[in-house]
DNA sequence: ATCATAACTTGACCATTGGTCAAATTTTGA
DNA sequence: TCAAAATTTGACCAATGGTCAAGTTATGAT
């Protein structure tokens, strides 16, 4: 009886109660920050005692960590779905924009958890394990946008002579997430005179695509039917595109 | 006896004694993030006992929120002296850009905390007061860049048509902010292959002006030329600029 | 010099909360 | 039907943010 008929079944369930957890924590994250909530409350939304909790995560921290990593999933995959977007290179970064603004509306408040665990004390009570996967896919979205900007030097619509593909990664994912950070803070909105924050995420993308030489220039092309073709095509039930 | 000779003595000591807490407590913070002091050690640290503390401070996070808005104001400072560089609009974003390293420099791992702040969490318990310091340096940031671009726009520098001066200060502010923040990130450092963080940050506000259309682009100057000249004469004990 | 009053400082104490573990409960397989 | 194994529980502990009555010091009038 060394593997029993059961043990598949347990798995299972300990793998749904794991996701019942994550999904809660989520919730309470997103809406409070992590000083917001204390494992006794979340005991009792997913109607498990606190011992049961700690059998999946070895901290607060190491929870909270998972729950960032696991918007972070989905954001590498919003990413690797966009980056295959039928057209031309500078298409399909705008695609990419448009897959952070996908990811923006379903995680509005992902950055500050984020950040909030980048702190070194929070990074150091979470698991090797836990930080392993977030680095993995961290680098996931690091290596798509990679790619097309490869791309997109080999073909001729990236100058080659001027900046390194690392580089150029470098600022396209600087600038996008500095704009989500910006873009959700209310008195920054104001100033900057924003009604549509995620209008301004895409817009500053394509400033720095433009600032890297990117053709076609964003001058020179219809940004808004772009959008309206990739959340056709890739994602269809998009909410955030407002009609013009 | 309304105002005792006293009085004044009193003030100054109670002054001085708020700086000793802010500056010991900006230590903590910056070099262990907000979870990783508490306030008895604080206490010990500046020798005066914890209800002293409080005394000054309503709340933990409104300590933490007076040395963030400590922090932004020198940034806010080094932007005003940075924008009174002597030379072309092109060059004084530059200067800006060069302010931001020269405080990161000094406050590597504010960002961090400022987003740790901004959390709902965290925000909510720091007094309304405070809170409004904070709004107040953040918008002086925020003005001084944007009277660059204004200027830049009514000399012709940067072009007027295609973009708005909030819209252009937004862009900015963001990517220097995201190239901040993702420069700090030792595993995006080594994807990035980055060797010195605070030259991608100025390289990124580059790209970012290229692609507003700030002339002269950053292909037809001398980057490090231009950094000598403003680290001579603004930021004379600047340690982040290697020689060439 | 003395003293009543005001101003300030202190640290014991409280409530909350992250984390533990022995005991209780449930499941398993014979 | 039951003993052993696996799982769940919540009382309990320690750490820590925050309070406040008691203690200490400074003040200015006499």
């Amino acid at each position: 009886m060394s593997t029993s008929i059961t043990t598949a079944r347990r798995a299972r369930e300990f793998a749904a109660r794991e996701e019942l957890i994550l999904r809660e924590a989520s919730k309470f994250l997103l809406e409070r920050g992590f000083q917001g909530w204390n494992m006794d409350d979340l005991a009792k939304a997913v109607e498990y005692s606190k011992g049961t909790l700690y059998q999946h995560f070895e901290s607060k921290e190491d929870l909270a960590l998972a729950v960032c990593t696991g918007s972070l999933q989905q954001r590498s995959d919003l990413f690797e779905k966009a980056s295959q977007f039928k057209g031309g290179t500078r298409e399909r970064v705008r695609a990419i924009c448009c897959a952070c603004c996908e990811f923006a509306t379903a995680h509005p408040d992902y950055f500050h958890a984020e950040m909030t665990l980048k702190s070194v004390s929070f990074w150091d009570k979470a698991s090797e394990e836990r930080r392993e996967d977030h680095r993995i896919q961290a680098s996931r979205c690091w290596r798509t946008l990679q790619q097309i900007i490869i791309e997109a030097q080999a073909i001729g619509d990236l100058p080659r002579d001027r900046i390194k593909p690392e580089e150029a990664t470098f600022a396209l994912i600087s600038v996008t997430v500095g704009s989500h950070i910006m873009a959700m803070e209310g008195d920054l909105r104001v100033m900057a005179g924003i009604t549509d924050p995620l209008i301004a995420v895409r817009r500053n993308g394509d400033l720095m695509c433009d600032g890297l030489g990117w053709k076609p220039m964003s001058y020179e092309m219809d940004s808004h039917e772009t959008d309206e073709r990739i959340v056709r095509e890739v994602f269809p039930s998009a909410t955030w595109l407002q009609p013009r």
